[in-house]
DNA sequence: CGGCAAAAGTGGCATATGCCACTAATTGAA
DNA sequence: TTCAATTAGTGGCATATGCCACTTTTGCCG
């Protein structure tokens, strides 16, 4: 093999998505900075923002990420005041999010800076690219992928 | 815009990349419980495999990683006895890390169930497709992004 | 209606990552 | 040689994420 290993090119799919992962979330945690929130948390009101007072498991779902680290995100955002959270009416099981008044300034002012480091990234890897590798990425996330063996019968 | 948010389908780049890492970092996470070891780790004890004793500078820059970062990283594999750091004998600011015994057989045990993993995946999306996937998360990794603005002589 | 299984969150614990302030070792220049 | 600037790591602090064990509500079944 020889070269099996420049800088970082691993063969592992996992690995090669941290790796890029890490390294695009400095530039955007970077751009986000003036605004306090970090390239997550942003994420995370866009989401609420354009969901309708959603549901925490709706979020998490939406996100793909576990329910309990979803909460443990949410903590800081509610701290500072930009999200709010309240039961459903219906069922108290449910815990509702809405992002408070303060936190849709918020979300104004880190779009701004959000939207400075999209066209950056845009400009280098060109609109069409990047289009192509989100929904290569979506369509990764969305695959059903699990281990086969263990969980026969059950 | 209308359709602006399906389940997940953020034009964010960053979101979207954090997004699929969760959904296959679960995956990879999963393949690997039977070893005790984090994807994290397996591709932590694989570089350092990979290399030749490397400083932890070397390995922080191939995995884009921050310094810490990695030596928090680090802790838990030292404590497990997989890993270990010697000083470098012609500078002593440099700290490098190797695998102990321990280290190589459990990285030998992981590597058979991350190879299933690894294989579960190229069969749904296909081999080829897979390496397009990294090349172009590799490209991205390693582009230049800086946002401009800020830094004009100094 | 009583009680048990399922659904939705919470809290605790552990790893993953970053940034910043500091310390130790080197290097380079006066 | 001596000291300022640079380089390599460490530690502390904060967020990001997961899993697991619980607690509270619901839903449903006998």
């Amino acid at each position: 093999m020889t070269e099996s290993h420049k800088p970082g090119f691993s063969r592992c799919n996992n690995a090669t998505l941290r790796r890029a992962a890490r390294s695009l979330g400095r530039f955007y945690d970077d751009a986000l900075a003036p605004s306090g929130l970090k390239g997550t948390q942003f994420g995370l009101l866009f989401q609420i923002h354009v969901s309708s007072e959603p549901a925490m498991g709706t979020i998490a779902e939406a996100l793909i990420m576990d329910l309990s680290a979803l909460g443990h995100t949410l903590k800081p955002l509610i701290r500072d005041g930009y999200v709010e959270t309240f039961a459903d009416k219906d069922d108290r099981r449910v815990k509702r999010v809405r992002l408070t008044p303060q936190g849709n300034v918020k979300l104004g002012e880190a779009i701004k800076l959000w939207s400075a480091a999209q066209q950056q990234f845009e400009d280098k890897v060109g609109a069409e690219q990047a289009a192509k590798l989100r929904a290569a990425l979506d369509a990764v996330a969305d695959l059903d992928l699990e281990m086969p063996a263990a969980a026969p019968s059950l």
